[in-house]
DNA sequence: GTTGGAACTTAGGAATCTGGAT
DNA sequence: ATCCAGATTCCTAAGTTCCAAC
């Protein structure tokens, strides 16, 4: 069943979704107070008489102040105390892998790492404990995919590195001119085995991360000014000075929370002088620190070109050197090699921590990820790591506490690698499951919407959101840590409105609030008569700041999921509902009959139904009215250029008329063909005219990323002689490597 | 069972690059 | 050769889900 969601058809035309700054206004100094309506959750109870709704224990309060700044520290901001209904009984969690099918995994010898130590001569040892290391070749479903037949090296020992390799590998840090060599060959991780253990490498070696460039203080020419006067500042304090002196040109350095939150972190950076004089942001005068910096970014851009090119060539030794690790016998790409360096937090939204120091991470704050057999990465001199784990578990390289959230940031590999890969594969495999029993569930909620116990229709009739609009699964989050947004269990009674009729239809429910980056959400869906009660029900005797589903949360609801399939979350709903989309527009929307560039618009145009269908959105590109203008006069030239065609043509033809001789007929018949080429040109245009209006306020690139199986994709373009550059750029095809190598024509999602 | 933390995916915007128009 | 717009890459915030400790 494919383009079995016929529900989707609504959303997918379904107007704006305007990105509409007023609208946060509406949202933003509103103090929640859920804790005051619990009597409202109550009545519902009884009035549902369900026994299993025990009471929800009010205990939300929130100490602030927290000690965020403190150097080094580590600890945890998150004292969160959730004021969440914790009444359900939670079934006992199964153990699994997602229904992946797939075997075990077996080390076949790669042949591709040059530069690092060949590992032909090192065998790692076979991990005896790993009882499923005979492959059984679970494979993968996909028919096709195997066509190939791929030599399974079944019986390659896992090898691990030894000695002999780390000497070689030092040797080709060194002396790199292995290094250069790219594989030929690219591995194909994906006709190997996987780890079923839940490990997820064997053997795992790295340079570490690159820290951020230290701190260059400003000339002394350059000066800050306070309450008029020039004040040189102590280095910590001038740093954190030019964090905002950098922004200055950015509106939120006159938001009230931004400054507050950075004249409050700036202080804790400055002498105990420094402090004593500087009271008052208003009275900081940074405007010659801007212009310096203004002015280093003008003499950046106007660099010679071998000055640029010097650039260039260090940043791709840094990549060489920092940006691959060694997994597995492997070379792989790392996606974020760099330590963030610091600055002034700027979250999305109304955050209310905007403008709060992010602070420099230090080797002491950083915990590396490795084998206990491999080369570690050495510390800057005179420092030392915080932590040096071996914990194959997990894909992380390094990692350490951010100071803002108080939330552990990781060093991973790219999209490209085999273990990003297998993941993203496995997501889609996930997806296609649910495709197999999704009517089932759905008889199965709608059923759920007429169930006596309160619980069960919530949960029914938020999984019939979640289906049909594709919306988040929508955590709990913690007031007054983060922009103030929401998804499907989190919607409040404020959040939707309900017309018995509107224009025409009825049952209408009207969404609007602010989700994932505050990206506003607005749509206007009929649903069914029986949902409509019960949202009625729902809403009955709250306020607007009381959730609309006060008994459900996200790990209530995937624990209902988990149980209707292997490995079933929320979000498992918004991959098949994209790819499914994508796949049905395709064979909607594609004329066999037509070129490639009709080809291409259609595919784009199924992308933005999907793009639309998930809330894509933008912020209409800085440039969009010049280049549509640029457009129209292109436009406009076309027509005038028409119209002279076709004065031409008569002309001809009257000609014709006069002379009737073989070369008039002839001039006659290319004046022709001049014109239909210009209208064929207008109208190639006009497309294109439109398809950037369409897309003006549309991202997309995200559902290309991470929603739409890129094996529907693969499919189209082999089906109807597309290249496949076309649709996905080098770093896409990188990352989608195994779907353009095992999906043939056929393949159905 | 709850809770908070850890791990990992998804996200939009800024910065940078590139290639075609001039 | 230069400029510019569109494409690509980088950056890191903001989600979801899982899981262990209580």
């Amino acid at each position: 069943m494919s383009g079995d969601n016929p529900h989707h058809d609504s959303q997918v035309d379904s107007g704006s979704r305007n990105n509409d700054h007023k609208h946060k206004e509406k949202y933003r100094d509103k103090e929640h107070k859920q804790k005051e309506h619990k009597k409202d959750k109550e009545r519902e109870k009884s009035k549902y008489g369900s026994s299993d709704h025990k009471d929800f224990s009010e205990k939300k309060h929130r100490e602030k102040e927290r000690l965020k700044h403190k150097e080094g520290s580590t600890d945890r901001h998150k004292d969160k105390h959730k004021d969440k209904r914790k009444e359900e009984n939670i079934k006992p969690k199964k153990e699994k892998e997602n229904g992946f099918a797939s075997p075990p995994r077996i080390k076949s010898e790669p042949n591709n790492d040059d530069f690092y130590p060949s590992p032909k001569s090192l065998k790692r040892e076979r991990d005896d404990d790993e009882p499923e290391v005979k492959p059984k070749k679970i494979k993968i479903q996909n028919d096709k995919v195997d066509k190939k037949g791929k030599k399974r090296k079944a019986d390659v020992e896992d090898v691990k590195p030894k000695k002999g390799q780390k000497n070689k590998k030092g040797e080709v840090a060194d002396g790199k001119k292995k290094a250069k060599k790219e594989p030929e060959e690219k591995w194909k991780w994906w006709e190997e085995e996987r780890y079923t253990d839940g490990s997820k490498w064997r053997f795992l070696e790295h340079k570490g991360p690159v820290m951020a460039a230290p701190y260059e203080p400003i000339p002394g020419n350059v000066r800050f000014f306070y309450d008029g006067k020039p004040m040189k500042l102590s280095q910590d304090a001038e740093e954190v000075a030019t964090f905002f002196a950098k922004m200055l040109e950015h509106e939120y350095t006159t938001k009230d929370i931004f400054r507050k939150n950075f004249f409050k972190d700036w202080r804790k950076e400055m002498t105990a002088e420094e402090k004593a004089k500087i009271t008052d942001l208003k009275k900081c005068d940074f405007t010659e620190l801007a212009e310096y910096f203004k002015a280093q970014s003008e003499a950046r851009k106007a660099m010679t070109k071998e000055e640029k090119l010097k650039i260039k060539e260090e940043n791709e030794r840094l990549l060489q050197e920092y940006g691959f690790c060694v997994m597995d016998n492997h070379k792989e790409r790392i996606a974020n090699f760099r330590i963030e360096p610091p600055g002034l937090f700027r979250g999305r939204g109304d955050h209310p921590k905007m403008g709060m120091l992010k602070r420099r991470i230090r080797p002491e704050d950083i915990i590396i990820n490795c084998s206990k057999d491999s080369k570690h990465p050495k510390p800057p001199p005179g420092t030392r790591w915080k932590e040096v784990r071996h914990d194959n578990k997990v894909t992380w390289l390094v990692s350490w506490t951010e100071n803002i959230q108080g939330s552990i940031k990781y060093i991973m590999l790219n999209p490209s690698s085999r273990i990003k890969g297998e993941k993203d594969w496995q997501k889609y495999e996930t997806a296609r499951n649910l495709k197999k029993c999704v009517e089932r569930l759905r008889s199965q909620y709608r059923e759920d919407w007429k169930s006596k116990e309160m619980k069960i229709r919530q949960r029914a009739v938020a999984l019939y959101f979640i289906d049909k609009l594709a919306l988040r699964a929508g955590n709990e989050k913690e007031e007054g840590e983060s922009a103030d947004t929401v998804g499907c269990c989190s919607l409040r009674v404020e959040h939707i409105n309900l017309y018995p009729e509107k224009d025409g239809q009825e049952f209408v429910v009207e969404f609007d609030f602010l989700g994932k980056d505050s990206i506003r959400y607005y749509n206007k869906v009929p649903v069914e008569k029986r949902v409509f009660k019960n949202l009625q029900l729902f809403m009955e005797n709250k306020q607007p700041e009381d959730d609309l589903f006060d008994r459900l949360n996200t790990s209530i609801l995937n624990k209902h999921l988990q149980e209707l399939m292997d490995g079933l979350t929320a979000k498992v709903f918004r991959t098949y509902n994209a790819s499914i989309t994508l796949q049905q527009q395709l064979k909607e929307l594609t004329n066999p009959d037509e070129n490639l560039p009709a080809k291409i618009l259609s595919y784009n145009r199924a992308n933005r139904a999907v793009a639309i269908l998930c809330n894509h959105q933008r912020a209409a590109p800085k440039t969009f009215e010049k280049s549509m203008q640029n457009l129209q006069a292109k436009i406009d030239a076309k027509k005038q250029q028409l119209s002279e065609a076709k004065r031409d043509v008569k002309s001809a033809k009257a000609d014709l008329k006069v002379r009737r001789d073989e070369k008039s007929k002839r001039a006659l018949e290319s004046k022709k063909k001049a014109v239909e080429r210009a209208e064929e040109q207008l109208m190639k245009l006009e497309v294109q005219a439109t398809d950037r209006e369409e897309n003006k306020q549309i991202a997309l690139g995200t559902s290309k990323l991470n929603y739409l199986d890129p094996r529907i994709s693969v499919a189209w373009c082999k089906k109807w002689g597309i290249p496949v550059e076309k649709i996905y750029n080098k770093t896409q095809r990188e990352k989608f490597a195994w779907a353009i190598d095992m999906a043939d024509e056929d393949f159905e999602f």
